[in-house]
RNA sequence: GGGGGCGUAGCUCAAUUGGUUAGAGUGCCGGCCUGUCACGCCGGAGGUUGCGGGUUCAAGUCCCGUCGCCCUCGCCA
């Protein structure tokens, strides 16, 4: 059967970015939008755009004074290809222009409210609202078009290793730990919800316990947490699980995965195995258990030397069981001021340090720093060799130091190390030749963490870890000393990714309920159907996931990920151009069994 | 929920610290120009200064409230 549609003549038989001399000559029809006019008098240029280039189009005074448009106009051009008089060496079309026969409007514009201009300058709340005419510019076209094409590198490598693709459900139950759920209320049982997922967690491993023995999925996840610059209510995550494995296997289909990736989109040639480095010592080296690895700045332990030094802050740091660590700054004697300083101080004080020690050992009196009256002699060159860089001594160094509780020291030091890399431009280019691609498998997580507020241990990562012990330290365990089977893949210090090897045996997972205080009864009620699943012959497994949209952005050199999303929301959660959430008819409301309550009912109901 | 920043023409920003008719660049519209590609020259339109209230002879400017956007802490197993 043939279509009754006849096909258009104005259809186009060229994009506007494949042209070129040896084109000239051939009548062409172009289809794109006018990203800018030129008017001679005697002569008429448009720049016709589409996502594939920009060509240019000559009409004649008669032409283009029969048919009016202008920017954002979709157009038809039937023309020549010729070339011209004047080459445009900075266009890859520019050496040809199609000199127009017939020109047709298939679609007119207002003026847009924003330029379709590579370096917009506008603001963010204009280009939410007009995200279709955001979309349309280069620098979004080519985050988008990288995006896919990183996607589908990935999906070929898990397919060349026999993982399946499987979906899981948007629509499921509500989460009893972890992130806030988006709650979907049910109309077919009243006062019931689903929640949308914060992860396919609990499916992927049901598919194991299946036997599906290896699982990936580009999954989309929700969580109803506060936004940042990196952080969506929805986002994706390339999500997987293996069956008979051991972390060493996860690790090695990431690397490949990840190399695959980085190679057929950057042209970039990764080591074939990332580094791992503990939990513990990434903590020790960097105060982070996501460690930018791309420079120095290590934080040094000075347990030892304390005792030799008369600071009483130091020594009254140790003896309450905490610790003492520095890092040296190269140049900050110099390059760090007082004012900068006293920034630094207050920053750390909001991490709960009490204050800020520093020394530059090159200054004299005041412009040493306070400390430095305990330096005096052998103390201070004993300081200045444990924390020499791979011992060279270099003049015009600053200290800074950390005495306080281990947690403390880590997180202030950790924060000041990066805070000082970017003051004093210590880090690598985010993009091209100079850029540094540090992975990092980071691994040996705690198993649990003392929440002060509920005054209970939670799971680090969530409670069918595997710890490392599956005696769990046999009858009275230290519970905020054993070690999970948690890993994290870190790049350039950002987390892109988690997972662990699970627990397949039920007396252990018993055994961790049991140490997070959960009861037989509450884990019936909680996760009954997983632990009914993992008793009918759950093989040993483990898995991992990536959050796409901050490994998308970070390979573009990028901070935010609403660069890479095509359709991204605001800091309060709205999409603007959309206009949601919004509203809904009491009828709605009424048929899913739901009332306003509390603050929804105080702004009067203009549904 | 807390802290900070911002809100003036379609867009990006000014407005001498409370004072005449709120300006500029860009975009848009019109005119001129045959080789531009950030075209050029001339002219024009375009404003509820986010919104509401207050102080004042007088408010873009000061005060109170509110809304929105951005950053951030909490939060995100």
């Amino acid at each position: 059967m043939t279509s009754s549609h006849s096909r258009p003549d104005w259809l186009r038989t060229h994009t506007c970015g494949e042209l070129r001399e040896a084109n000239v000559g051939q009548s062409v029809v172009l289809n794109g939008w006018v990203d800018a006019r030129r008017d001679h008098g005697g002569i008429y240029f448009v720049d016709l755009r589409d996502r594939y280039g920009i060509t240019q189009v000559t009409l004649t005074p008669e032409q283009s004074d029969a048919l009016p448009f202008s920017t954002e106009f979709v157009l038809g051009v039937h023309g020549k290809v010729v070339q011209r008089e004047n080459p445009n060496p900075d266009r890859p079309t520019g050496l040809i222009e199609v000199r127009t026969e017939r020109i047709e409007v298939l679609s007119p514009s207002p003026t847009p409210p924003i330029d379709i201009i590579d370096n917009l300058d506008a603001a963010v709340d204009t280009r939410l609202r007009y995200r279709y005419l955001d979309l349309r510019r280069g620098p979004l076209q080519r985050n988008l078009i990288h995006r896919s094409k990183f996607i589908a590198s990935i999906r070929r490598a898990f397919e060349d290793q026999e993982f399946i693709e499987v979906e899981t459900p948007v629509l499921t139950r509500a989460t009893p730990e972890g992130a806030r759920d988006y709650l979907v209320p049910s109309r077919v049982h009243p006062g019931q919800f689903y929640a949308l997922p914060q992860s396919p967690q609990i499916f992927k491993q049901i598919l194991m316990v299946a036997g599906y023995d290896r699982y990936f999925q580009v999954a989309r996840c929700f969580r109803d947490e506060d936004l940042r610059a990196d952080r969506q209510p929805e986002f994706t995550q390339l999500d997987m699980e293996m069956s008979f494995v051991h972390e060493e296997d996860v690790f090695a289909v990431w690397e490949g995965v990840m190399g695959r990736a980085f190679r057929e989109n950057m042209g970039l040639e990764l080591p074939q195995t990332f580094p791992r480095m503990r939990w513990e010592e990434a903590m020790d080296r960097f105060g982070s258990d996501k460690p930018d690895t791309r420079f120095g700045m290590e934080l040094v332990d000075l347990a030892e030397w304390v005792p030799t030094c008369e600071f009483r802050v130091f020594q009254g740091a140790l003896e309450a069981g905490g610790r003492v660590m520095a890092i040296r700054v190269p140049g900050g004697g110099s390059s760090v001021s007082r004012g900068q300083l006293k920034s630094l101080e207050s920053a750390a004080k909001d991490l709960g340090a009490k204050g800020l020690a520093w020394w530059k050992p090159g200054e004299e009196g005041g412009a040493a720093g306070p400390v430095a009256k305990f330096m005096d002699g052998a103390v201070g060159e004993e300081l200045l060799a444990l924390t020499a860089v791979d011992g060279a001594t270099t003049d015009g160094d600053l200290l800074l130091f950390g005495a306080d509780a281990e947690r403390i020291v880590w997180r202030v030091l950790g924060d000041l190390r990066l805070r000082l890399a970017r003051q004093l431009d210590l880090l690598p280019p985010a993009t091209g030749d100079g850029a540094q691609w540090n992975f990092l498998w980071v691994t040996h997580f705690p198993m649990f963490e003392f929440d002060e507020a509920a005054g209970r241990y939670f799971s680090s990562h969530h409670p069918f870890t595997c710890p490392e012990d599956e005696t769990l330290g046999g009858d009275e365990p230290d519970v905020s000393k054993l070690v999970s089977r948690a890993y994290d893949l870190v790049l350039n210090g950002w987390e892109l990714g988690s997972g662990s090897i699970r627990i397949h045996r039920q007396d252990v997972q018993a055994r961790v309920f049991e140490l997070l205080g959960i009861d037989a009864s509450e884990q019936q009620l909680k996760f009954g159907f997983l632990l009914e699943a993992l008793s009918y012959g759950a093989p040993p497994h483990g898995g991992f996931a990536v959050g796409l949209d901050r490994l998308v952005a970070l390979t573009l050199g990028l901070d935010s990920i609403r660069d890479v999303v095509a359709f991204p929301k605001t800091t309060s959660a709205a999409d603007l151009m959309c206009g949601a959430p919004s509203r809904v008819a009491p009828d709605q409301l009424a048929e899913v069994h739901v009332a306003p309550a509390g603050k929804a009912l105080e702004r009067d109901g203009s549904a």
